[in-house]
DNA sequence: TTCGCTTCCTTGACTCATTCAAGAAAAGGC
DNA sequence: GCCTTTTCTTGAATGAGTCAAGGAAGCGAA
């Protein structure tokens, strides 16, 4: 138990200091709730945080997880009908596989080495600074069980 | 006025009745009010639809958004941190570019001929069906903004 | 044109992620 | 240990989007 503790709040603890961001235990029970819950959104969070600090306030929970975006400690994904979800994830140029149908994330490295599709065509005359990927398709699991019951749509059960 | 109306009116009820839509004067200028605004949140939508037809309820332009967006009419976009936007260009794999400083959206076009981004580097077994592509950084007017006032940060006035 | 079935729209209440605000508590430099 | 500043708690509010029920309209057939 202890153990386990000191190794979740030691790497998080360090963390914050590098980034000169004060150390509570809020902010690290959630920066450890993000790196045991990858692409977990903001309730899971909240979920996680609780099991170690049972009353921490969601606002707490908001406001920690916006202060470690802002830092770069953490990365805020929203692929579209999703709320904001949070990996630890950050500074490699990494992109998503999202499942329509069981909305399962998975990470990707990048297709094209370390600047993937960061050169449209025509760029309009914006000063780019990063290129989002996001691939929609299914799942291992759900691509099964759509072959399986003959149609594309997920299957319920067997 | 009227001509006008006429030229908004027949291109979307031709585009209903090739959908084995319903044509309802809703769905109509719903379409007309996407053509007109790209990129449109559904705010946008609501008050455009509003000039033509001022009774039409909210769950109305929800309920065609959605239709819409169903068959194909319309395409749904939700850059992080954004509603949903919606656009007419639809079928071309297009992508876009979003301005971080004033929200600006920008289609372009596919950097890589038909299918850009679509071979992740390792697939993990998904079934990709889709890449969705977005570029951000700062629009040619916030760049200028931001280069003047000899800082990233965009610039209130000058 | 009218009828009747089906789909769509209006109305109004509701959900839920996220934000706002004010005061209490804790972090960390001295 | 003290004091200043930042952060957390509490509780209410916002706003995009959804749900549900009944009335209205589209459209194919007669």
């Amino acid at each position: 138990m202890a153990e386990n503790k000191d190794r979740h709040e030691s790497e998080p603890t360090a963390a914050l200091r590098e980034s000169s961001l004060r150390v509570t235990k809020q902010r690290v029970a959630v920066l450890a709730a993000v790196c045991d819950h990858q692409h977990a959104d903001t309730e899971t969070v909240i979920r996680a945080v609780r099991e170690i600090l049972p009353e921490v306030s969601h606002q707490a929970v908001y406001d920690s997880l916006h202060t470690l975006t802002e830092v770069g400690l953490v990365r805020c994904i929203q692929p579209s009908g999703s709320v904001a979800r949070y990996e630890r994830r950050i500074g490699d140029n990494h992109h998503h596989l999202v499942c329509r149908s069981c909305n399962l994330i998975v990470d990707v490295d990048c297709a094209v080495g370390q600047a993937p599709c960061l050169t449209p065509s025509h760029d309009a005359g914006f000063v780019i600074e990063q290129a989002e990927v996001t691939f929609w398709g299914l799942c291992p699991d759900c691509a099964v069980s759509a072959a399986s019951s003959g149609s594309t749509e997920p299957a319920s059960a067997v």
